[in-house]
DNA sequence: ATTATTTAGGATAAATTTGTCCGAAATAAG
DNA sequence: CTTATTTCGGACAAATTTATCCTAAATAAT
């Protein structure tokens, strides 16, 4: 469904997300011990999802990343998968012909379309926030 | 969301099932031709349907592959993708977790759960037999 | 200023998926 | 039986995704 790329980018912004709902940041290594993902990896996707302005970076001693409390809640998975794969989940037909629409539609256009519209909306309403909480009180976890 | 193979492997057993209606044997060829697919590659996915008895391959010339007629309206699209992708699409966690399920989910369990429900229940309904019903008088297409 | 620490980013490698090539096996027809 | 045609199946190649390595740049602290 999700690249590794997107699965550890959004086990890594939830992490990032409740480290800095306690004001702390946090540092490559430890995210990637606490995601359980690729140091050097997990590196590229920090710099995506930064670049991307979801999360904030932090060079030299006591650096790291973290994200704007007020952000956390207005951040969407959508945002999140958006930032690291681009919207080729979203979009594209099916069976992947160029032409297929509503008018010249693939053999299996609508059912396509109605199961990726709740993909989408499913995306788009949960919120960072949302998610993060749920870890920390321990209601969901990000390792094995 | 599917594999290329499984997009081709799609098309081209839509196709089969087309012609089968009409006790028409298909060339390997003509699949690949008006299914707009790699010959070689598609020769692959229709190896792995033929052995999983999705569809009939017979050597020689007038060879060629189709679909017993009864079976037309049994095969569902859930029965193709499991033949090409096996259940990798179905089960599994969304972030890649291996321990992940109701009691101790990942926090994107439920909703995940959700959307692959609505696809494979997707799948299991849609029939063969209405995917190539809807090509063969001209409200779907193939190609391009 | 110097040093230690941390992210940035380019180059490279490994793994997987996608795609090609070609000889072998089966089989229909002359 | 021979030949032409078609799928089978293994080896190989290209492209993409996943993952690593190393140097540079930034920056905090001494």
């Amino acid at each position: 469904m999700f690249s590794k790329a997107c699965e550890y980018g959004i086990k890594a912004t939830i992490y990032i997300a409740v480290k800095s709902m306690r004001q702390e940041r946090v540092s490559l290594k430890e995210i990637a011990e606490e995601v359980d993902s690729p140091v050097a990896f997990t590196a590229k996707i920090l710099q995506s999802l930064a670049k991307n302005g979801i999360i904030d970076s932090h060079k030299g001693p006591t650096g790291g990343f973290q994200i704007e409390e007020s952000k956390i809640d207005t951040i969407k998975l959508h945002d999140i998968v958006h930032a690291i794969d681009g919207d080729k989940i979203f979009s594209g037909c099916g069976l992947g012909l160029e032409q297929c629409d509503a008018r010249q539609p693939c053999p299996v256009h609508d059912k396509f379309v109605g199961i990726r519209d709740n993909l989408k909306i499913m995306l788009q309403n949960t919120s960072l926030y949302e998610l993060a909480t749920g870890l920390e009180i321990g209601l969901t976890h990000l390792k094995r």
